[in-house]
DNA sequence: GTGAAAGCGCTAACAT
DNA sequence: ATGTTAGCGCTTTCAC
């Protein structure tokens, strides 16, 4: 294992000091452009490697952005965690990531190590049980950018990255009152987090907005997993009157509900139409195709990586920044369309 | 913004040595019991917190492990890396990621990029066209441990983690044969990598060993995406005759085929019996329900993260071990089922 | 069991 | 345009 090449040795080769090697190397201005060439072809000939912990060292900065949320392995998250990546990798940052696993527990220790690791700045999606950000004020006293993405929280010092969940959720809803549904049910996760509650809100003011009655009965919360999706399921076979309409606040739990009436002998969307939220792969899949929210995770990674390295290049203020709203879109298939033609209606009923 | 507490504050707070401080900090054996406490004590109560860059630069190891996938928002790849985090996590080790999006080019730069991260190890799946992989050498050349897994390369020096593709496929072969069916097809990707050579293999010695002819115009090569998917179907709705069978080596796209075939009137299984590979949630979704190999993403992550330690730490030797396979084991769903009741037919062919 | 001191490799005043 | 110099905060040998 060969001795590591440093500045100074490069800076004997080419009979300079350290410091115009090192000068040279980060492409400072004031070093003449033959001095430059010559630097950087004697580093390559050498085979030096830049130390970044030298100079995470000197100048404090480290080049490192932390990245929090609940799992990785959703489509949602993923494409999230892919758009960020692309970024941070074309801006020479690197990303450091970590799951909560939907527990405030995990969501702490994670923050500690990342405080530890001295990110520049960080990107959070909180976890399903958070109930105070606490845990974020050490880099917040420390100016370290906060930036909250999906399931965010309210913070004076913390831009947050969100879809218009309210206006998203009533557009669903609306949708499905005009195809005809008088009986909604919406069914959600925990609504301390933004994300569910800004739809519940979005659900009953379409139903106000459409005059008609908002019943608390009608709004089930639960874990929004596919198991989740099955005891919803049974639940709605037994209500008295079935409801003909139900708007879930993701696609797993969606597609595990619509797959469960089925197999109970429930025609969707004849008998009850079904929106999703999200649009995972899965809603392409299922039979009918379900009507979804289109959420633009790639595009949420990029915008959120973006907008937290303005911050640490001072182009953007965090405190006049406060929330950014992503476009998201309603997307129509098969699963919600009551007017859909006697084939169509055969072929889902199958 | 309050200045940084170090070691050198906690020794004046305590009247002890920077050393002795650094010592107890790290529990080391020496120090003297009330001594650590008292520095404990101070540390917490000073708000210190350890500065790894210069211990990094001290120790010149970073607990720092490189991770290169192709993509990361695909549900295996996103299972992998849960896996991954949840192990680097619990052994203090960061994470940092990045992908090649397919292309060698890429991935290169990415290696560079870990290079100069000066990562403990690495971790890598190969992108689709990575021919040669001399962008790893500089990593042998320091001892840095490289691990492949998932698309892995032959090298003396490297660790492999795979599962036994040629056994899975051999097995899912065997049993569209034991269903009845004699003139199978099989889609695959790039035959460079070792996971569709060895799946081709597989399906290869599967048909030999039950004495039907192997004929490479029944092998498609293909990029194994849904697109891709839609053009293998139509392919194969204009064969003459048209297969019983298909073997496809990832999801996607066998779930795209089955959607196009049954557009086109065709009744899975009963006139073509399919089956996929990875186990992806859509194969539990699609109609009729995919068999596929159960691919442990999770567990391969972890498997990875935890032998890449071990090299680290010396417990284990990575000349010695070489590779390292886990299960894989064939789901057996509807998509396959020649033998299924009439009314499981019927439903298939809605 | 504890301390003194040197140095990891880089950067940024400040000086020339 | 380039050089001098002093440190960033930690670890670790060598003393005591």
């Amino acid at each position: 294992m060969d001795k590591e090449i440093t500045i100074y040795d490069i800076a004997k080769g080419v009979g300079l000091s350290p410091a115009t090697v090192s000068r040279a190397l980060n492409d400072h201005p004031a070093v003449n452009k033959n001095t430059k060439k010559k630097v950087f072809e004697a580093a390559t000939q050498m085979g030096y490697r830049f130390n970044m912990f030298a100079s995470n060292l000197r100048t404090q900065r480290t080049n490192t952005i932390g990245v929090i949320v609940p799992r990785l392995n959703s489509p949602f998250m993923s494409s999230v965690i892919a758009g960020m990546e692309k970024i941070a990798n074309e801006a020479g940052y690197n990303l450091i990531i970590s799951q909560s696993l939907e527990t405030v527990q995990k969501e702490i220790s994670n923050a500690k190590a990342m405080f530890n690791s001295r990110v520049d700045g960080l990107l959070v999606s909180l976890a399903y049980d958070t109930d105070n950000i606490d845990h974020f004020t050490p880099f917040i006293d420390k100016g370290i950018p906060v930036l909250f993405f999906d399931r965010t929280a309210e913070h004076k010092k913390c831009i947050g990255i969100v879809i218009d969940n309210m206006q998203a959720a009533h557009k669903a809803t609306t949708h499905l009152i005009e195809q005809g549904c008088t009986n909604i049910v919406h069914i959600t996760g925990n609504l301390k987090r933004n994300v569910y509650a800004d739809r519940l809100k979005g659900f009953k003011y379409a139903l106000i907005d459409s005059n008609l009655p908002y019943k608390e009965s009608s709004v089930m919360t639960c874990s929004l997993t596919e198991e989740a999706g099955i005891e919803a399921a049974k639940k709605i076979l037994k209500m008295d009157p079935m409801p003909d309409g139900i708007f879930v606040a993701n696609d797993t739990c969606a597609v595990s509900i619509t797959k469960t009436l089925k197999q109970a002998g429930v025609s969707i969307p004849h008998d009850i139409a079904v929106i999703g939220f999200n649009n995972d792969p899965i809603s392409r899949v299922i039979e009918p195709n379900l009507t979804t929210i289109h959420y633009p995770g790639y595009e949420m990674g990029e915008v959120a990586v973006r907008n937290l390295i303005n911050c640490l290049d001072e182009v953007s203020d965090i405190v006049s920044t406060n929330t950014i709203t992503l476009r998201a879109e309603l997307i129509i298939r098969e699963s919600s369309l009551k007017g859909a033609s006697k084939a169509e209606r055969l072929l889902s009923a199958s």
